[in-house]
DNA sequence: AGCACGCCGACT
DNA sequence: GTCGGCGTGCTC
């Protein structure tokens, strides 16, 4: 039935609505016939008429209608009885979308798990208890002894948590059912409660690791950012545990972020068996259910501690007592598309609205968080040792150049491998490049396999027969002849996993080879799984990033880094910040244990200065050095960054609507850095033309100013609705 | 972002 | 003669 328009008095308060649309402003609603609106509706999911269709939005403010706005339709619904977004979060979330320029409808529906983002029901958070009936009280003693009878005599002292008994019983749940059955037992929701945590006792910290926790607990009751610098294997992990442990002893809820790869049940389990209290899972792998229970778990001050990845830094947090991210300079924290937040920096708004420490934790800190410590925004900490008995790895960097390489590998590495394996020891060979080979050429006439929808080489895969493109996942079985010239001479340039496996395979044929990328290990618990088969036996490991960080290794004496002569030359100007990150974290991997662990460093420029520095100085000497030179030609942390970017079936609709935003900014202010448009560094993905221009400012404010300022013309201009564009404040990469 | 309205090609 | 292509305009 359509709606009809109803007048309102120009001086009532009606709902601001934000909804989630790529419109950077707020909708007037009525509140639902014979409902007035007030001040307490803020945050409030509702559900409103929206053109031909309905949105659920949230209200951002309660104020009398824009005197110009036209007559204003009434909300349908509203969602819940309470405002879902209340206090810190949703004042946080307000700075976020002004932070990233974004519309507020979209931050928020961002922030929130997709059910309740649909208008779903709040989900039911309570525990589950298990209790006799009674039936089951007067039969108990009669039961045959087993596990049946063991779960019925611990329910005979009372009803039992689930949680509980997950903790203390295995398999109850077969017994629970058997009980169930026959009328004995029964299932009953019960009220979730926080629990008095009963931490278990871990290792002794050493002088430098009690020095952090007591900073972290000294900080406690206001808002501190402090930088947990701790080499590999200093036991950076002991420190959270102790600082989350003393949070949870104070009532308060803690927040813990990793990196996507960094959250694996080991990690999960090391936290569950040391705090004593149920820790909340929260990633990508879960379910839609799960996501919005444990949002709503958290909302209602039930839960206490949650190990998750980027998006857990939305959680409602109303009994914040601390906020722990670890390995703080790795790039998933920041999100590439939708909302381009950081987790980590947002992590530390939040930190500051709700007056709870920041403790951030990295072997390899960023460049950003270096210099904030630098300038005394965070509390320098640093784990110079190494915990235990484990001795730093021995580096040595292999000189390739004149020496033959089979699947680019030197008879030097293959040496020192099978000394390594002599020695019953396990390798890991890391190579930054998935698949069998990174381009396929014909050897006659130069031709080269490209993607058809990409400005970019198709990778070859599958031992040579297919060819997959790495940028928009076109796949085709490999020509057998070349395409231009007829000739039989294709062949596949270049190594990565794939081939390093197969020539390792040929090498060492009796020792097992397993590899791990993305092409072999696609579900989060695979990693685990293959290394769990892969055992302690000798053996070698092929693999990528995946590799760097994560499960500990403690047969692992030889690491091998091949294929970092692309990180030394890049054009990015963070490419020298994430190859340091990577060296030092592959290398960690080595000698975790007692065995003495070495490294190997293969490379054509022996004597590049990054290698030099790095090994003479370590990442510190990196970092020092790296840090000047961004300083001298003016890129962050010593400058500010936005970056436009417009993508189109055609590149004239990009540069028009790129140049057209260039005048309004320049408009804004004459002094802001303007780069551009310039095509991106892949002018076409997946069959679209992408253009970018890169803003920078050494003043964060006035980049801020400038596009607070020029946004609403950029939105109206007309070259705006012939392609699709996107602002990417803070970019990381300057893709 | 959707979705409706609106003017030009190949089909029952 | 219609179904439908996606250009463009709007959404309280």
């Amino acid at each position: 039935m359509p709606q009809a328009p109803i007048q309102s008095n120009p001086s009532t308060p009606v709902w601001k609505v934000a909804l989630p649309l790529p419109l950077p402003r707020l909708f007037d609603y009525l509140p639902p016939e014979g409902e007035a609106a007030t001040e307490g509706d803020v945050g409030l999911r509702v559900r409103v008429p929206f053109g031909s269709r309905e949105l659920v939005g949230v209200v951002a403010a309660v104020a009398a209608a824009d005197g110009d706005s036209p007559d204003l339709k009434a909300a349908l619904d509203r969602l819940d009885p309470e405002p879902l977004f209340q206090g810190e979060l949703l004042e946080s979330l307000r700075w976020l979308a002004r932070y990233t320029h974004a519309p507020l409808g979209e931050v928020l529906a961002t922030a929130l798990p997709a059910p309740l983002r649909r208008g779903e029901p709040l989900p039911d958070t309570h525990a589950w208890a298990w209790q006799l009936t009674e039936a089951g009280l007067t039969a108990r003693e009669r039961l045959r002894a087993g596990k049946p009878r063991r779960l019925a005599d611990r329910l005979a002292a009372g009803p039992c948590d689930e949680d509980l008994l997950d903790e203390s019983e295995d398999d109850w749940r077969s017994a629970a059912r058997a009980l169930a059955k026959r009328g004995l037992a029964e299932r009953a929701a019960i009220p979730a409660v926080p629990r008095a945590p009963a931490p278990q006792p871990g290792p002794a910290l050493n002088a430098e690791q009690q020095a952090a926790v007591d900073a972290v607990t000294a900080a406690s009751g206001g808002f501190a950012a402090l930088l947990l610098d701790g080499v590999t294997g200093s036991g950076k992990t002991e420190v959270y545990l102790h600082a989350i442990a003393d949070c949870l002893a104070r009532g308060r809820q803690a927040l813990v972020l990793v990196p996507e790869i960094g959250l694996t049940p080991q990690t999960l389990a090391r936290f569950r068996a040391r705090l004593g209290v149920p820790v909340h899972a929260l990633h990508s792998g879960l379910g839609d259910g799960e996501r919005a229970r444990t949002w709503m778990a958290f909302a209602r001050g039930e839960a206490r501690v949650v190990v998750g990845t980027r998006s857990a830094v939305f959680l409602p947090l109303p009994e914040a007592g601390l906020i722990v991210i670890d390995e703080e300079h790795d790039g998933s924290f920041k999100q590439l598309d939708g909302i381009r937040y950081h987790a980590r920096d947002f992590a530390l708004v939040r930190g500051k609205a709700l007056g709870v420490p920041v403790l951030l934790g990295s072997a390899t800190p960023s460049l950003e968080s270096l210099r904030n410590a630098q300038a005394g925004r965070f509390q320098h900490l640093r784990l110079r040792e190494r915990a235990g008995a484990a001795q730093p790895p021995r580096v040595r960097v292999i000189d390739v150049r004149k020496r033959p390489l089979d699947a680019g590998l030197s008879p030097e590495l293959f040496d020192a491998i099978g000394h390594a394996l002599d020695a019953d020891g396990q390798v890991l060979v890391f190579k930054n490049r998935r698949g069998y080979a990174p381009v396929l050429i014909c050897h006659d006439c130069g031709w080269s396999a490209q993607c058809q929808r990409c400005d970019a080489p198709m990778t070859v895969h599958g031992g040579g027969r297919r060819l997959q493109c790495h940028h928009c996942g076109a796949r085709r079985p490999a020509p057998d002849a070349c395409p231009d010239c007829g000739g039989l001479a294709l062949q596949a340039q270049g190594a990565g996993t794939e081939r390093i496996e197969e020539a390792l395979t040929a090498r060492f044929p009796d020792v097992p080879v397993l590899r791990i990328d993305r092409g072999t290990t696609q579900r989060r618990d695979a990693l685990e799984q293959h290394l769990a088969r892969f055992g302690s036996e000798r053996g070698i490991l092929v693999g990528t990033q995946m590799l760097a960080k994560g499960h500990d290794l403690p047969q692992l004496t030889l690491v091998a880094v091949v294929g970092i002569d692309e990180g030394l030359f890049s054009a990015d100007f963070r490419a020298p910040e994430k190859l340091a990150q990577l060296l030092i974290q592959v290398a960690g991997r080595a000698g975790r244990a007692q065995r003495p662990g070495e490294v190997l460093l293969q490379t054509h420029h022996p004597a590049h200065p990054l290698l030099a520095t790095l090994l003479a100085g370590g990442y510190g000497a990196f970092a020092d050095n790296e840090l000047a030179q961004r300083e001298e030609a003016g890129f962050p942390p010593f400058a500010h960054l936005a970056m436009l970017r417009a993508e189109a079936r055609h590149t004239d609709a990009c540069e028009a609507f790129l140049r057209a935003a260039r005048e309004r900014l320049r408009d804004a202010d004459p002094s802001l850095e303007l780069h551009g448009p310039l095509p991106a560094p892949m002018p076409r993905r997946a069959g679209y033309q992408r253009m970018q221009l890169l803003l920078s400012s050494p003043e964060r404010r006035t980049l801020h100013a400038s596009l607070d300022s020029a946004l609403p013309a950029i939105y109206a201009l007309p070259e705006a609705r012939k392609v699709r564009w996107s602002l990417d404040v803070d970019p990381l990469d300057l893709y």
